[in-house]
DNA sequence: AAACATACCTAAAAAACTTATGCATAAGAA
DNA sequence: TTCTTATGCATAAGTTTTTTAGGTATGTTT
């Protein structure tokens, strides 16, 4: 991600829970929902996105299926039933960090 | 910190934070100031505390005060001018990240 | 035709940690 | 009184994870 240097451990638990949640998605596409849904804050990039993709994929955590659209090709990736289970606890964890850095950060802020 | 692995980047605005909120502090009382905030569910290692002071001073945001206390040595830290400027707008960075990560993780949380 | 968007990829370097040590003093437990 | 834990500093080697900087190829817009 360009800007922000701080999402630095979280690149995986974003690539999980997206799948989790759009069912399937190849990597070009991940890239543009993320633009998208942080309003152009994060901005992963590729260099780190594929090789992330590929470890997932080696840990067996997600399964690839290749397509041809338009001539291009497309590699959808979706979460294993393992990969589903590891999703809940990296999720877990990513929300315990956010409000351990909320109350660094700024007590005042409303958890809920 | 040992537990989560998902804060990288933000090390050094966690200690600009605390330094603005506290004055001056000494290294051990990050850790544990920081634990106790985070109800030690961030645990900093002082592997990466320490350089991170000794490169946040080298950037002139941090200045250094030795004591001894106990016959013990303290090193305590303190914002420069320059330091106070830097931390306004890292907050600001690390505020517009955490409420990404909430959009990409839970869009459901209110955040005001 | 050139530029931009889509779509994949990798290698080298940098960044930011963890782990493992080391040194020293003070306090508490056995 | 000795052993362990807590306090307090520090660095070096290794790992992980990213950025930067390329590369290839097709489709679309100007």
């Amino acid at each position: 991600m360009a800007n922000s240097k701080l999402y630095k451990g979280s690149l995986n638990t974003i690539i999980l829970k997206l799948l989790e949640e759009q069912g399937k998605m190849y990597g070009y596409e991940i890239t543009q929902k993320v633009k998208v849904l942080t309003k152009g804050e994060l901005s992963i990039t590729e260099g780190a996105l594929y090789p992330a993709l590929h470890k997932l994929e080696a840990e067996g955590l997600l399964d690839v299926e290749v397509a041809k659209v338009d001539n291009r090709l497309r590699k959808y990736y979706k979460l294993t039933e393992a990969g589903e289970k590891e999703t809940v606890n990296r999720l877990a964890e990513l929300e315990e960090f956010i409000r351990s850095m909320q109350q660094l950060v700024n007590p005042n802020w409303s958890i809920n």
